[in-house]
DNA sequence: TTTGATGCAAAGGATTTGCAAATTT
DNA sequence: AAATTTGCAAATCCTTTGCATCAAA
């Protein structure tokens, strides 16, 4: 038995293209994958799936709270796995990388300004959009 | 003469479906618009009008920094005008109410954290979502 | 077996684009 | 007149759904 604590206490059966999907989060170093993504890697893994299962499985994580979904301004839905600490994001307007980060002081003042308003906080998302140092170094007068 | 001076300075012709577009956001009292009901909104003016020209001059608009061009996670792009103060953006998840706010503290830490890395910050996003007070108030055992 | 999951193809919703006609400068 | 802009319809992109088949419990 080597099912996956996350997918036995999620309720959804172990099927192959679940556990390979999530194999694929836990090992991949590129943290957020968006659906087509996901698609890409198994096919070139040979295994047999149809992108509408991904879309499925996806969203069914998400439900489970096994990965967060991140939409980025103006860019497609991104997954990333959320047994990972809370952070925000930082996305390079030039290459699209993204970094990410964590503050005390604003997670702080966020939940100190919902809980002044009244407001029932349940997620949050931060990004922080600019040109990173290599980008910016490359080429320093790209800037339009 | 009365040609609005963002219009002027954009360099972009002034037509009748920018004038009125303009008009919408500077009169109406909700700030997010989508391209649907900015549609909406001309058409019921008896204004003649097609999608396509919405969706165009709305990107128009963002590029010359007169409008800026929101996508709360999951919704449909909205625009505000971006004359008004920089704020952030709180989301009621139950009812769709945004409120706005502006926190200084968050905001330096921002820039803070984007010198440290290197980042040439160049516009940030931060939307919290939730449920507002009257949302609580109203179901409080409706929270799923 | 019973229930849930999958793949495929079709459907959807939002946004973009090609193009000829209409408008602005 | 020259350069843009518009409206319409068709095209795209991303994501969701219907449904008959297949797999997990």
């Amino acid at each position: 038995m080597e099912i996956p604590k996350e997918l036995r206490d999620s309720g959804l059966k172990a099927t192959l293209p679940r556990l390979k999907i999530l194999e694929l989060f836990q090992q991949s170093d590129v943290r957020h994958l968006s659906a087509e993504d996901v698609y890409r890697l198994l096919i070139r893994d040979n295994i047999d799936v149809g992108l509408a299962t991904i879309y499925r499985v996806l969203m069914q994580f998400a439900e489970a709270r096994i990965l967060w979904r991140r939409q980025f301004e103006g860019e497609r839905a991104v997954f990333e796995l959320s047994a990972s600490e809370h952070h925000d994001h930082m996305v390079c307007v030039d290459c699209g990388k993204v970094e990410e980060f964590i503050d005390e002081a604003i997670e702080r003042r966020q939940s100190l300004i919902a809980k002044q308003r009244g407001f029932m906080l349940r997620d949050h998302s931060l990004s922080l959009y600019g040109s990173c140092s290599s980008c910016t170094a490359l080429a320093p007068n790209t800037l339009k």
